[in-house]
DNA sequence: TCATAGCGATATATTTTGTCAATCGTTTGG
DNA sequence: CCAAACGATTGACAAAATATATCGCTATGA
């Protein structure tokens, strides 16, 4: 047992696996979905909710909670009233790009037809 | 509404998105795990347990059951008694094999320290 | 001027999802 | 001849995500 954060099981040591901790940080419900939005630009707290698509907004203010400080997102305050905040993407974050086109390439060939 | 099984928002239309239908496909808990595993070989449920490292057998029989249902993953029974089963990845799990290499080397650039 | 919509969140209650631990009947190794 | 391993399955439980309502405040439009 050596990262606390993953699932461990007592017969493969995972100790420190860069691309084992990767696929935790990333398969979290709309971790994946929220890097892809904000590759277009950086985006205000409801505008990211809006253009991630049915994310509720507890689930989304924890996520990039998350994601901020993993260092793939940040998180700039213009204003507290009138509310005005945006999130981007950090260097880390636009890295991301390289797997999400590669989902987005494999979704294309492979899921041609609604997947029921 | 397009996708049923689909987050949805009436704001922004996904319908039919490969790239949001494939994001929905690999985010869920352990699919990933289950993919790269699968990588280096066929193998069985137990044996791909372990390889998975911590997912239970509850959950992993689900996933492994829908990977099977979206073409991903086929499953093999070799004999009932004594049970002996394989799994192995399809041309489509194969190809999986770009998005998992881009995120091991997203992993290595960016979690070189461990993630607390 | 005055209601209204929008901002960035947060709280509570409920539903969905994942986990734990035990179990099955059979074969194999010691 | 007893224990372990195989591929799962079950039911009780815990954790995570959801819907929905709400906050204080402001800029906008009627």
């Amino acid at each position: 047992m050596a990262r606390p954060t993953a699932p461990e099981s007592p017969e493969v040591d995972h100790s420190f696996c860069p691309v084992y901790e990767a696929i935790n940080v990333l398969q979290e419900k709309w971790t994946l979905h929220i890097i892809r939005s904000l590759l277009d630009g950086p985006k205000g707290f409801n505008e990211l909710s809006r253009a991630v698509g049915g994310c509720n907004p507890a689930t989304l203010a924890q996520r990039v909670e998350k994601l901020e400080h993993l260092g793939i997102v940040s998180k700039t305050i213009h204003s507290t009233m009138p509310p005005r905040t945006s999130y981007a993407l950090t260097e880390a974050g636009q890295a991301l790009q390289a797997v999400i086109e590669a989902i987005d390439r494999w979704g294309r060939q492979y899921l041609p037809e609604p997947v029921v």
